[in-house]
DNA sequence: CGATTGCCTTGACGCAGATCAAACCCGTCA
DNA sequence: TGACGGGTTTGATCTGCGTCAAGGCAATCG
């Protein structure tokens, strides 16, 4: 377990999800208060955070790096039940013990917070619970969208779907135009894939062989996607089949 | 479309769900403000609420009855993404227009908000933001022990999920013993039930029959539903094979 | 009263995706 | 250089659930 990683005590004012993780609103004084209780950890990719079950005593947002949250049944079946990009929050405030596994997915950086501080920081900065309540809110519909996908999407939408998530991201990300093939690095396993999508990897493999012979995207290496035609990309994943807006 | 209902203008101090609603931590006088901007409406079962993509100028707490929230793709697959229970709120603070259908399945009486005066309203008032955060946060779980249901549990395990939260709920309501059979109304259809477990109604019929013919439950008509040993339920469900704690 | 309608059950059959198994690719290590 | 291992691909086969179709039951209506 290497932890406590290279990082220490960085300024808030130059974090670089300031402006979107739990602080986004908060003053330059209710900064300082949370300077004060905060930390960094790092962790390897395939680390383990905090097991399900575990006390945690802490709450965090991802700074730089992918994590998930996963469930598993007795019988090892699992199931991703959230994707963490940085500025997402993890941890429920209230709450002693974990609900989920979460696991760095890439090498991870979170700045933590005390639990304890943290929650009556919350109780005299209203900032802090407002912005949490809209994140809360986000994550919700979000997770909501996925119970769609996982009910009621073929496996081959299900792909698309997940392929037009990362490659929506990583635009924002990059801030580069509509316009020219997208292309991006898938940040999971095959297997992790298969966790979030409710199917097996085989049939992720698959599925993914099949929309490279469809020509509707094109790899590089395993790992490395790009799309010609977004809007295609859109009609497989079986939503809106107009909708073809970046963002 | 009956609506404006037989009650009007119901104090709030006698409201059957004032103690876990949004309004859960309001004082007196918050209360007061509440009842100005408040209205109820009815509806029967069946009817539409809320169409999703139409403008939504209230918000709202589930007073009595039940109400599902259903998403659609355009070639008609439908998902239910949330079931309302008399206390749950409808609506997101700052959102123009409805991201889900919202329809009752039962007669239904909502408290509605005006939405513009409730947004004002919260973020003068801390204790409505503050339970608003702790309900969303308990719905984002019980989306997440959805998907977990959605993506890897079989048809029969989903059927005995389903039952195993309607029993829990019925018997929290009626507050009665452990002991004994656990008796209750399925308050939806074969239907409903296969929009929330991502099945069909004909798997949904086949393995409701299945649990029946193995004596996990039995019958009275379609609807009354009677559970002799819900340990035995809960191993079906597959989560839990232990924690029959009853709420 | 029979006809209609809404909801549910049951059967026969087919297919999408799971399962089992083998092999490939590529980086790392001895 | 060759062996190893983790991630991935591909093939063959099996099966749970979807699809299509027929019919049953109970409430309501003309």
């Amino acid at each position: 377990m290497k932890d406590a990683g290279p990082i220490d005590h960085q300024n808030c004012g130059e974090c670089p999800i300031r402006h979107r993780a739990v602080c986004a609103r908060c003053e330059t004084d209710e900064l300082a208060q949370l300077e004060r209780i905060k930390y960094y950890r790092s962790f390897e990719a395939g680390q383990t955070v905090v097991w399900s079950g575990d006390r945690m005593d802490f709450v965090a947002s991802v700074v730089s790096g992918i994590a998930t949250l996963t469930q598993t049944l007795e019988d090892g079946r699992r199931q991703m039940v959230g994707l963490l990009l940085p500025s997402d929050f993890v941890g429920r405030p209230g709450r002693e013990i974990a609900a989920y596994d979460v696991t760095a997915t890439t090498d991870l950086v979170m700045c933590c917070f005390r639990k304890k501080p943290f929650e009556e920081m919350m109780l005299r900065t209203p900032h802090i619970s407002q912005r949490l309540l809209e994140m809360t809110l986000d994550e919700l519909d979000a997770a909501r969208e996925w119970m769609l996908l996982l009910g009621r999407k073929t496996a081959r939408e299900k792909i698309a779907s997940l392929l037009a998530i990362v490659a929506r991201r990583d635009a924002t990300l990059k801030l580069r135009g509509v316009a020219g093939p997208l292309e991006f690095e898938l940040p999971l396993t095959r297997e992790a894939m298969a966790d979030y999508l409710g199917l097996t990897l085989e049939t992720v493999s698959r599925q993914i062989s099949a929309l490279r012979r469809d020509s509707v995207i094109s790899l590089e290496g395993k790992r490395r996607v790009s799309v010609p035609d977004f809007g295609r990309l859109l009609e497989e994943a079986g939503d809106d089949s107009d909708g073809g807006y970046l963002n």
